[in-house]
RNA sequence: GGACGGUUAGCUCAGUUGGGAGAGCACCGCCCUUACAAGGCGGGGGUCACUGGUUCGAGCCCAGUACCGUCCA
């Protein structure tokens, strides 16, 4: 074996080997267990977040699969619409200088196929470096044949139940991309802006108290005014009330509109009136509902002022309430031009009365980058709340939990008071929309305008066309679990693998996805006894992971980290170009680069997969973010290091040896029991941290067990026996060495799944237990036997370690080189102690570098020397020539105020009358305890000081 | 404005049902000892954000305050 641990030179091939071999397919042996992945983005690439989540998926799938289940990781990606399409727009546009309009849908869609041949497979590629045990020959892709059958009949099913229907309402609409988009496409970002306060003139002669013909309205956006169809007071509001049914003629556009009271009204806000813009803004909207305020829609899809507006009445039916003439000079204006000369015609009309500075939210398109603008359009909708119930139940009852629980709180709240979803998306890649119309415009539904035109007894003179738009992803993304096992069909694997068991995945989506999931899976799937079935007993919510300062990573701001440079590393002058590439802004990609040399002086050094997933597990505590810190990275590559170093010595003394694989006498010693006890206690450890999702504490204890109880203890204390045993001695050890090891190695193998394999292969064979072609992802994961825990061999063993830390404390203050073997004098040894000394004279010797141990009689003073207390032992150093007598007070100081302390604490709490009544005794034993155990070292320790001062 | 989460060592984070705080990294000293210098041995370091309450006893439970973060309006 190589001295140190290299992981770039094994992991790839190691993989190619798992796949070949079929290991990540389910055995078809055992209880289903399935986790479907989250897919990711087609466009996307390998994030941290990514790597996250699919580290811990991947584990538990690991550790399931060794638990003898028939393991199932469901994978594939969806088709992003939006993302995709606007990847080979950009692409089309550069290359050819063409868009999409130029090829046509039809061809443009074909070029996206085209696209994802080529480069959809970027993402799976890097998942497989992280060693997901993943069946990729089951991969899907929201956009394949099995899906969109699985998407039209969902479409076709929920229209049918009423659960559909086409409306015109208000949406999210990007005026750059033409389309409207999710909430969770709209990026809200603080902005300095202005508040203007316009006069609107009273209608009829009214006036307001203070004997004004005006109200004056504050406005962020004074452009939508052109579509005001009434004006908000506050229905407390003693300023207004007697205004409330009177009227305002709303300048520029002369247009009549009444003053309604209603509580979206603020008295405390500005003037306390507010104009209400039906067709331009969401809470105008719920007003205008309220109130039965027609709306006038008075923009395009560029955003930008029509010549003509539309006047609808709340139901989005066309309407002549109000003349649809608007001014001529703003027609065609963009909305930000329009705004700066309404308010130049306020200004001059005299009815601009103040602008003030204004701190506000806008919404962004995350793509587009444009300000999104609410408008009015035609789109599809899902009618959420009969299927939204079920859904709140279901986690109500407990068939789905959410981990950790408060997540829940998160997700009743969004679900009791959801909002139809708008499902239409006005693109060209995505699931069409299997809705037809004829020339009048009526709509019908059905598999294929075949099945339109037989069930709705049209003829072929009848001339129908398909609506242009598509499927929002994120509707084909919620029938993930079941149409990945072959929904509408009557599967096996659904009947296999159907509830999912977990689902691993961000808080960021829960209402995008989770929530949706859960409606739509509920609704077309029931069990045998007719019972919905959920698409996942658990939901494990991770957090972000943020940057070393709590930052999110984010390409603009040039701090993200590619998983895949921690794992092989990465120079700086890469890492700089990664990160400023394609910067437009020079000022910017400066900064970015000057902070990352700061950060990586020297790029990053490859750290490997089993690190990196170590790290990602260690830092997965309760769903919180995680802030991002490189050394931790390395500390646990020095991990791998140690554990790569460890078995290098076991093999070295193993290999090539009798192990006792094929019986032979065999006396263990106590280290031997001892760490076989010791590993037991973490068997049950990882266990259950994996039951309850604490993948930090599983990475918690395999640390702590391999680093400072097997390698700094156990492995050391093996050298005496290997060197200096008998046969059986030797044997016993080698068998214990070469067996825990092994164990060891399946223990970790979920988190670690590369290091633990290459050294198994070496170290399986000793045990005699394995077969050639023999992998660790197939044997069973080691289970807890609470017999091989031998209480008193962990009691012996701590006895021996402190009386090696003793010694080494001494050699440590006093700067004895730990070469030279010390003699060791014992005052007071007790039967107990006296057998533990016979029993481990060879182990203590080696380890505290010992060159005689002697006991003292009772009435025996001994030299002057230094001294340690274990328990109510004393042990002596003698100090002739080797210890300074200053020094050795000073140890001895050191240890008496602390002890002085623990004794004055502890009889301070033993004379509270209070204490002694009302604790439980077992509290007041183990105080006492305390308190006689520290004063008898305080009373050793003081007449040792005395006796060295006295020389 | 409402809800939730957080505040523990220089940094990143653990701390189970209340019994006087832990890890990794960083820091200091000594060691190239035959698995490992990506290492070994020893060591220093915390008014557990603040205020009050419950309790014999509070990092942990309760109330409030401050600051940070997230979601919703």
């Amino acid at each position: 074996m190589e001295k140190t641990f290299n992981p770039s030179a094994i992991e790839q091939a190691m993989y190619s080997h798992w796949e070949d071999k079929g290991y990540f397919s389910p055995t078809g042996k055992g209880d289903g267990y399935c986790i479907a992945i989250p897919p990711p983005n087609v466009t996307g690439s390998l994030h941290m977040g990514h790597a996250f989540q699919q580290t811990i998926m991947d584990t538990l799938i690991r550790y399931q699969r060794m638990q003898g289940k028939n393991t199932l990781w469901q994978v594939g990606t969806d088709h992003a619409g939006i993302a995709t399409q606007m990847v080979v727009e950009r692409k089309i546009a550069a290359e050819e200088d063409k868009t999409r309009h130029d090829y046509g849908r039809d061809a443009f869609i074909d070029k996206i196929w085209e696209w994802k041949e080529h480069s959809g497979g970027t993402i799976g590629k890097q998942m497989r470096r992280l060693g997901n045990s993943i069946d990729w020959s089951r991969e899907r892709f929201t956009m394949d044949e099995g899906m969109s059958k699985a998407v039209q009949e969902v479409f076709v099913r929920l229209y049918q139940d009423d659960l559909i229907y086409r409306g015109k309402r208000l949406v999210n609409w990007d005026p750059k991309l033409h389309t409207a988009i999710s909430d969770l496409e709209v990026e809200n970002k603080d902005k300095k802006g202005h508040m203007w306060h316009f006069r609107y003139p009273l209608a009829d002669g009214a006036t307001t108290k203070d004997g004004k013909d005006y109200i004056v309205v504050a406005t962020t956006r004074p452009e939508t005014m052109l579509g005001d169809t009434g004006v908000a007071v506050n229905p407390n509001d003693e300023r207004y009330q007697h205004l409330i049914g009177k009227h305002i003629v709303l300048p520029i556009v002369d247009r009549t509109i009444p003053i309604v009271a209603d509580d979206h009204a603020d008295m405390e806000k500005g003037t306390g009136c507010v104009k209400i813009t039906p067709a331009h803004d969401f809470n105008d909207n719920e007003v205008g509902k309220r109130h039965q305020l027609p709306m006038i829609n008075i923009f395009d899809q560029d955003a930008a002022v029509l010549a003509r507006a539309e006047v609808y009445d709340v139901n989005g039916e066309p309407n002549d309430a109000y003349s649809n003439e608007l001014p001529a000079a703003y027609a065609g204006l963009d909305r930000f031009e329009a705004r700066t000369k309404i308010v130049a015609e306020f200004e001059q009309l005299g009815l601009l009365d103040e602008v003030k500075d204004h701190e506000l939210t806008i919404p962004y398109g995350d793509r587009s980058g444009v300000v999104i603008e609410p408008l009015l359009t035609d789109q599809w909708y899902v009618r959420v709340e009969p299927l939204a119930k079920p859904a709140i139940e279901a986690v109500e009852k407990g068939d789905i939990e959410f981990v950790p629980k408060q997540y829940e709180n998160m997700y009743f709240s969004w679900m009791r008071d959801i909002q139809d979803w708008c499902i239409s998306r006005q693109l060209w890649w995505g699931h069409r929309i299997p809705a037809w119309y004829d020339a009048d415009g009526k709509v019908y539904v059905g598999r294929s305008e075949e099945e339109v035109r037989e069930q709705n007894g049209l003829g072929a003179d009848v001339a129908l066309t398909q609506d242009d738009d598509v499927l929002d992803t994120w509707f084909s993304s919620a029938l993930w679990t079941f149409s990945t096992l072959g929904w509408p069909e009557k599967t096996e694997d659904l009947a296999t693998f159907h509830p999912t068991d977990v689902l691993v995945t961000g808080f960021d989506i829960i209402f995008f996805w989770v929530a949706r999931m859960i409606m739509m899976t509920m609704h077309f799937n029931k069990d045998e006894n007719g019972k919905a079935q959920v698409p996942f007993k658990k939901v494990y919510v991770t957090g972000l992971i943020r940057d070393e300062h709590g930052d999110k990573m984010s390409k603009s701001k040039g701090n993200v980290i590619d998983p895949l440079d921690m794992i092989d590393g990465i120079s700086l002058e890469d890492l700089l170009q990664k990160r400023t590439g394609n910067m437009m802004q020079p000022k910017l990609a400066e900064k970015i680069a000057k902070a990352t040399r700061k950060e990586f002086p020297d790029g990053i050094e490859a750290h490997g997969t089993d690190a990196l997933r170590f790290t990602l597990t260690a830092l997965a505590s309760t769903g919180r973010d995680i802030n991002w810190d490189m050394k931790r990275l390395e500390g646990y590559r020095n991990f791998t290091n140690k554990l790569w170093n460890a078995s290098r010595y076991v093999l070295m003394n193993t290999e090539e040896h009798d192990c006792g694989a094929n019986g032979g006498d065999m006396v263990l010693s106590l280290a031997d029991r001892w760490i076989i006890g010791q590993f037991q206690q973490t068997v049950k450890t990882v266990h259950q941290a994996f039951a309850s999702f604490r993948f930090d504490l599983a990475s918690q204890a395999l640390y702590e067990f391999t680093w400072n109880q097997f390698c700094d203890w156990y492995l050391e204390l093996t050298k005496p026996v290997l060197f200096k045993g008998n046969d059986a001695e030797q044997r016993g050890t080698r068998h214990t060495l070469v067996n825990i090891l092994e164990s060891l190695l399946r223990l970790m193998h979920p988190i670690m799944p590369y290091i633990t394999e290459t050294i198994w292969q070496r170290v399986a064979p000793l045990t005699g237990n394995f077969s050639e072609g023999d992998s660790i992802m197939m044997q069973s994961f080691p289970q807890i036997d609470q017999q091989l825990v031998d209480q008193q061999a962990i009691d012996d063993l701590e006895w021996v370690k402190q009386f090696i830390i003793a010694v080494r404390n001494i050699r440590g203050e006093m700067d004895i080189a730990p070469s030279k073997p010390l003699p060791v004098l014992l005052k007071q040894v007790s039967a107990d102690n006296q057998r533990r000394l016979d029993q481990n004279q060879q182990f203590i010797s080696a380890l505290a570098k010992l060159e005689s141990i002697d006991v003292l009689a009772d009435d025996e003073q001994g030299p002057a020397s230094a001294t340690s207390v274990i328990g109510d032992m004393s042990l002596l150093i003698p100090m002739a020539g080797l210890i300074d007598k200053d020094a050795e007070i000073a140890r001895l100081n050191k240890a008496i105020d602390k002890l002085s302390g623990d004794v004055k604490r502890t009889e301070g709490k033993l004379a509270n009358k209070n204490f002694v009544s009302k604790a439980p005794a077992a509290v007041i034993d183990k105080e006492r305890a305390k308190l006689d155990d520290a004063k008898s070292q305080l009373e050793k320790l003081k007449l040792q000081k005395q006796s060295i001062e006295a020389l």
